[in-house]
DNA sequence: TATCGTTCGTGATAGTTTTCACAAGTGGTG
DNA sequence: CACCACTTGTGAAAACTATCACGAACGATA
């Protein structure tokens, strides 16, 4: 129950919980660690690390009940909430976003939907009528967002970013390739495609400078 | 010049590369370790020790110069080759990858396009024509596919990537949310969006707990 | 009930990454 | 030339993360 998880253990439990879901598909009513660890890429004392820093969840000489783990890891990763989404950018990767099922499934819904270009302020994306990025304070506060998801031009991101939190947003979640200025209180996760470009390229070159 | 290069230092380098982009556009010549760390959100002597990795690229007293170290990034990166990309999946996160500008400027060129969808099969995108999955060997070896961008659902991924190895592919970028199997020396990077919304969803649940 | 094979939970250990602190190099100035 | 303000490059220390190894619990079996 320590106070501070690390970053690549939260990551571990996302896997855990994808591999729990894929093992009650099959049938299995428990599992082990060692079971657990080979679906996830690492070891069984990873497992069980991981899961103790939560608390106690197996039997011992029988491993991880399927169905009760699942949920307890839900838990802790916070998936029985629902968080009121506001989508900023609806270029194609924001279009991808809207559409993405496993958002909805994570308990993300999406409340309003910005954009700065004039042609697209306007259309309609599902029930959302898109809204031009000046209205942004306005549009928070009167859906109630939760979140921000930056799907914007590197050079409006931060700017973007400021006003959310000035919103009164509780988290970020930013793909524009750019490191945000936030108070430390607004959690941020980045996916950051250029970076994740970068390092396969670093990886290919590596490979092929070594052979 | 040591060999083994830690995920978090290349990942550094990605930033101090964007950094370095800005200061080169602002019209700086030079720019300190200490400058850097501030664009990037680390520490001075962090960006030191991840740029000695390499060699020695500073002057004491006066910093790194711009152009010199951005054009000894992206060769430490592998920025200048070009890698010949096929993309599988032609979905929404195909199309927003496919039109993603930072793809083509990474030197990634899209040969060839893939789905299983007979529906999407004959299509055109830019120049190319969505091919069958089914031709995946056949086509990656006429126009010399070296790379696989994987947009395919998590029960396709696993026997796409394996054909794709077969095909003699150099290296993977794998969006969907599953691990692959692949040999050791097939380098893979995964973009899985569903960890970073669990991520955010166990920092913001966290926060609501402890306050 | 006693024994056995299994698997968890966890303190100790090993390994990795980050931070610290300072000697050494650089150009400028009088 | 001697000194100064500045900033790098790097060994040593600290912090963090992963692995190991083993005692303790559990159900099954006779």
């Amino acid at each position: 129950m320590s106070r501070s998880i690390s970053d690549s253990t939260v990551r571990r439990l996302s896997h855990y919980l994808r591999a729990l879901e894929d093992f009650e598909k099959a049938g299995d009513i428990s599992v082990s660690s060692e079971q657990l660890a080979q679906r996830g890429g690492t070891t069984a004392a990873q497992v069980r690390k991981d899961l103790s820093h939560f608390g106690s969840f197996g039997k011992r000489g029988h491993g991880y009940e399927v169905i009760g783990l699942e949920s307890t890891l839900r838990g802790i990763l916070g998936l029985g909430a629902t968080w009121r989404v506001a989508l900023v950018g609806a270029g194609r990767i924001g279009r991808a976003l809207f559409e993405y099922p496993a958002l909805a499934m994570r308990g993300y819904s999406c409340g309003a939907v910005f954009d700065s270009d004039p042609a697209k302020i306007g259309q309609r994306w599902g029930g959302l009528v898109i809204q031009s990025v000046d209205r942004l304070e306005e549009v928070f506060a009167e859906v109630g967002i939760e979140l921000a998801i930056l799907a914007v031009p590197v050079k409006a991101a931060q700017d973007v970013a400021s006003r959310a939190v000035g919103a009164g947003v509780c988290g970020i979640l930013n793909f524009a390739p750019t490191r945000l200025r936030v108070p430390p209180h607004v959690p941020v996760t980045n996916v950051n495609l250029v970076i994740e470009l970068e390092a396969l390229s670093f990886a290919l070159t590596r490979r092929s400078r070594e052979a």
